[in-house]
Parts: C-alpha cells; structure tokens; sequence
DNA sequence: TATTAGCACTCTATCCGGTTGAGTGCTAAC
DNA sequence: GTTAGCACTCAACCGGATAGAGTGCTAATA
C-alpha cells in the first residue's frame, strides 16, 4: 500500500498529465504542486512509484505518465467522487426540454448531453425490443393490396411495416387473424416469441393462410431487427481534439469501430454489474481499444435494467467528471424517459 | 477551345493526379503516358494550361496539379462517363438482399453502398415525410391512460406517438374524435396542414375536447419532426483514407459539418435539378466544402423526386466512378425502395 | 513553324551536426 | 530521511548542405 506522500504525488501526477497530455517531471511537480519536498525527494519517490508500476516513463529522459495500474489505483482509492452541480442539472433538463419531441430524440439527445459534459466519446444503448411482452397486433387498411401491421409492446414500442394481401381479403378475415395471433402471443415476451413460440402457432392454425403467414413473418422480422440501430453515439468529433488521436491512422480505427452497431452492442451489453463501471486500458475485452477507458453504467425503466450508457476515450480521462456524468444519467435516465413517455 | 494535344495532357494530368495525390511534371507525364511528344513539348503546353487556368502550380518548380476550373472541363467535355459492370450491380442487389429487412434500412444500406463504390463520404437524404399526404389517424389503445396515435399517409408512412388520455375516456369518444380529424384532414398534403389547416380546425370543432386538442398537438409534431433525422451518412472514415485529410483539423471540420443533420439537409435540398450533378470545389454554397467536391442526384418514387443522394470527397476525386455509380442509384433507387415496400 | 535538346535556375524535402532544455540517477552533505 | 549538486541522457529545435524533381528560356533541328 502507497503512504501518503506517495499518494499525493500520484495524485499531481495524475491531476497534471490529465490536463495537459505531457510527461511531468519532479521539478515541475514541486514548482506546480505545494507539497513541501524538493524535487530530490519527489524524484526518489518517482523512482520509487515506477518500480511499483503506478507511473511510466517513455524514455530516460522524460518525464513520467501515469500507467494503468496508476489510472486504477487513481479510481479505486484516490478518486473523490465529485457530483454534478445544480447549475449543470438545470443546463441538462434545458437542454432535453428544447430538443426532445419523441422518444427516440432521448436517446440522441442524451448522447450528445453526455458529450457535451464530458468531451468525450458518448454511447447511448437504447433499450432492447425484445425485453418487451407482446401486447397486440393490427392491421391498417392502406389500400386494396396493402395493409400496415402495426405490433405494439406493453411498454407502448410501435413497430410496423407494410405487407401486401391478396386482393379480395375481407375486414372480418383480418380481424379474425389478428386476433387469432393476439389470442396466442399477448403477454409473451418478445425473446420468447423468437425463440419458440411462432414454430408452436405455425402448426397450431390453418397453414394455407397467406395473410396469416405474411403478419407472422413481419412479427418475426420485427423480433429480428431488434439488435440493430438501437447505438446512439454523441461527439465522435471530441475525439480528434485529444491530442493521442493526432495521429489520423489511429482516429480511423475508432472511426471504423464507431460504425460497427453491431460491435458496439456487444461491447455495451457486456456490462457487468449495476451502477457506474470503469475499464481502463486492457481491461477491455475489445482489442481496438485497449489503448483507451470506457466508462460505463446502465440506467432502469421501471426497476429494471434496459439499457447502458459510455463514455469512450483516451485513457488519460477526467474520470471523476465522467462517472459523475453517468452517475447521475444512471439514475434520472429512466425518470426522463418516462417523462417523455415511454 | 482547348485543341487535341492540350485536352489529351490535361486529361493525362487529371488522371495521374486523382490517382497519385501529387503533383506531375513534364517529364513524368512524357513518360507514363504515350503522347509521342517530348518533355519540353509537354512543358510548353502545360505552360498555356496554366494560363488558361486549367491546371496550378503550389511553387515554382513543383509539378502541375488541376485547378477548379481543369476539373470542371474535364467532368464537362473529357469524360467519357463510364457506366458500372453487370458485376457490379449484381454486387449490389446482393447487399440489399443481406441486410435490408425494412425501409429505413434501405437508406441506410443505400449510403453504405455508394460509399464502398466510391471510396468516398455519402449521403442519404430519406423521402420528406411532409411531400406525402394525410390518408388517416387511428388510436390504438395502451392502457386507461395512454393510446398510441398513429398517423398514415398514403405512401404508406406510419408515424406513431403515445398520448395521455383522461382516464374516463370512452372508446366512442376516441372514434369519433379521430373520424372528425380524418374526415377534415384525409387527403390534404402534410405541407398543407403544417402551414394553415390545422389551426382552421381548431376552431371548427369543440375547443373544450382536451383529446382532441392532444391528438392535433400529436400531428403537428409528427410534421415538425419531418426534418430531422432523414439523413443516412456512410463511409465518413473513408475520409481518412484521403492524403488531403492527413491534417487533423481539416478531418475536424468536415466532420463536425456531417454531425449537422439541419445543415447537410440544407445542402441536399438545395440540389437544384433534376439528375446527376457535380459541385466542384467552390461552386458549393457551403463554406465547409469549398475545398471539396459533391455530386449529388435525385431520386424518385412514383415518378416523383423524393429525395438526394450525394458523394462528398476531395476535389481529386474520381468523378467518372461516382457519376455512374449515382446515376445508377438515381434511376434504380426508386424500385428498390418500391421492393422493399415503400 | 513546331518540336526538341540543353542548361541554368528554383524550390522542397531530407539529412546531419550542434545546441538547448527538461529530466533523470547517483552521491555526498545536512 | 531529505536535499543540493553534478554528470548524463534524450527529444526537439535550428541552420546549413545536398539531392532531386521540376521549370523556363534559348538555340538547334526537322
């Protein structure tokens, strides 16, 4: 365990690499920070907190950086929690007010709060579909050929999409396979319903109905595209103000990374734990960014976890600001989104 | 007029210069390219495409690069506008038929296309949710409190929002409500009722109905939301990829101008014509882009333009590659959307 | 008269050696 | 245990020399 003296000087350390990206020496350190030792002391203490590998150097004759295990440490135990003051809560309840018109622009909007606050890299995960319970299905008449299925979740999720009918189907034949489909799947959650359960139906009601062929397979493909579009990133710009990403290959690889949803899901859905989550370096699983933190926490709706929010950046991060930032969209996230009514 | 000679050196040039991203001179040229004529031939010759104001020099011993204006000649009288393989658009139909599995996604799918066709930064403008027409409202139920308010239009949009409702409500009061609206607003263009008929109703009919007051206040936002979000960007890494955005800062600034979703709608409206078009360098109203280059096309549905699809990219571009390939989209786009269910 | 060879010139990019400055580790004195 | 002093290291910066690609001009050539 480090003493004290130690501790405060990884704290400047720390502190200092973090707003300004450059190595610190011992002489900068006791000009900067009043600790009350010489730059000797400081030095022999530098020597010593390499050895332990809380700090590093990039050549002899520079000045050290923090290491990840100095970034944890810095986390774990060093790391005075700061809250988010009152004038930043009504700046964001501001900012939700005038741009927020429906529930998706929450999750856009979120993002780019979330940036905004922390000048880093977002990511909003919008909750899943399929953790939703079927309520019911309907069709709207469109035209002659056409109707419009229209699914509803409990939660009130609207999905729909526009199949084609043969041309004489009548009110009743639809109704009446509306509601043989309602009948079996209401209240079925919507994993289940992809897992199993339309197999069961299939074989359950009178096969040679197209029409009931054609809603079912839109149910199933709305189950299908669940997984997809539901990423809302903020700020990829911040990235290319972080003087590690002055180098353009290095953008481009978290740039290519950033449109993969698919990849982003999984990174986001491999959430451990409730409450606000930091990895620091290689502690993320990903390879293409373990040379950054990623600052995690999930939010609930209802009690329940749906969906996870990130900050993405380099592993020099203000981290106390960040996790106060998901600190607090981890618990009014949900209130926000059911105010605008999810 | 430029003759023969000067028109096959500026095409050589061109040429060598999209490809390359330096600068060529006499002698490369006389080398690379079989013009049966000396260097120092070429050199005189470049010598009047200079000032003719064709081509420019960055210094005085450097090679010869296009200028504005040698690009503008070129995409108007040099290129022999190339269409693209059958290869090639088998390749496409393939993309479509792996990822598409609804509308939106076709836009979507769309910018990822064109951006791995042409190496370079596309963009999406969707349909205008406010060009369609009103066909009609439906509530469907939720629970006591809320229903869902769908909006359809006679394309086949859907546009739906969760609405409070007094909790004694009756379901004749929901119908007949709705078939008031329908019956004054079925038919009418979404411009239109966004511009004055909505508040002519307002006055027509029972002011004291808070429902109907929630339901209008529903279709008004549902046209207010209409410019938002209709913009499908891909391949905005390809941008990295270029040697004109090596620079950090310049990477910065586009980038920043495409997290502008109002701006870039802005400028894809602003397309005038009908087609393939090809904004060149400062031709583009944007100050943004005035060193970048946007060919932009239409698209339409029903024989009517709905929408844009633009590549941005560095003045060096391949702009025979990209014209072919949005001429394709413009004239194929309409059907694809019409086959996955517009 | 159009083309070409030759030549002097220009300008950038690159390499190289010297200098500066921030930083270190070690040792000896306090 | 702390500090002052000192020799040492290394990246960054500067300036001069050099190489190379390219030009424009002039005179010879077809």
């Amino acid at each position: 365990m480090l003493d004290d003296r130690k501790k405060k000087i990884l704290q400047a350390i720390i502190n200092d690499y973090v707003s300004t990206a450059e190595p610190i020496g011992s002489r900068t350190i006791a000009r900067k920070y009043d600790l009350g030792i010489s730059p000797a002391t400081i030095r022999n203490e530098m020597a010593d907190l390499e050895l332990l590998g809380y700090i590093e150097q990039l050549h002899t004759s520079s000045g050290r950086i923090p290491s990840a295990k100095g970034y944890r440490f810095f986390v774990d135990s060093l790391l005075s929690r700061p809250v988010i003051s009152e004038n930043e809560i009504s700046l964001i309840s501001n900012w939700y007010g005038a741009k927020v018109r429906r529930i998706e622009e929450v999750f856009q909007e979120t993002a780019r709060i979330i940036s905004r606050m922390t000048h880093n890299v977002s990511l909003v995960l919008a909750p899943q579909f399929s953790h939703c319970t079927f309520k019911y299905l309907q069709f709207l008449p469109l035209d002659d050929r056409r109707v419009i299925v229209v699914i509803v979740t409990d939660s009130g999720f609207v999905e729909n999409k526009i199949i084609d009918i043969p041309e004489d189907t009548t009110v009743e034949e639809l109704q009446r396979v509306a509601a043989a489909i309602n009948n079996r799947l209401s209240g079925v959650s919507l994993d289940a319903i992809k897992a199993s359960v339309l197999k069961d139906i299939r074989s359950e009601v009178i096969p040679d109905s197209s029409l009931f062929e054609a809603a079912l397979s839109v149910v199933t493909s709305a189950l299908t595209i669940d997984k997809k579009e539901r990423v809302y990133l903020g700020g990829t710009t911040q990235l290319l103000n972080q003087p590690e990403f002055r180098d353009v290959d290095k953008v481009k690889n978290i740039l290519s990374m950033l449109e993969e949803e698919q990849l982003l899901c999984d990174i986001l859905q491999a959430g451990d734990g409730d409450g606000v989550v930091v990895k620091i370096g290689q502690e993320n699983k990903y390879s293409g960014i373990k040379d950054c933190s990623m600052v995690q926490a999930t939010y609930q709706v209802e009690g329940q976890v749906v969906g996870t929010i990130a900050v993405l950046g380099p592993t020099r991060m203000e981290y106390g600001k960040i996790m106060a930032v998901l600190e607090f969209m981890h618990s009014h996230l949900g209130e926000i989104l059911k105010k605008y009514k999810m």
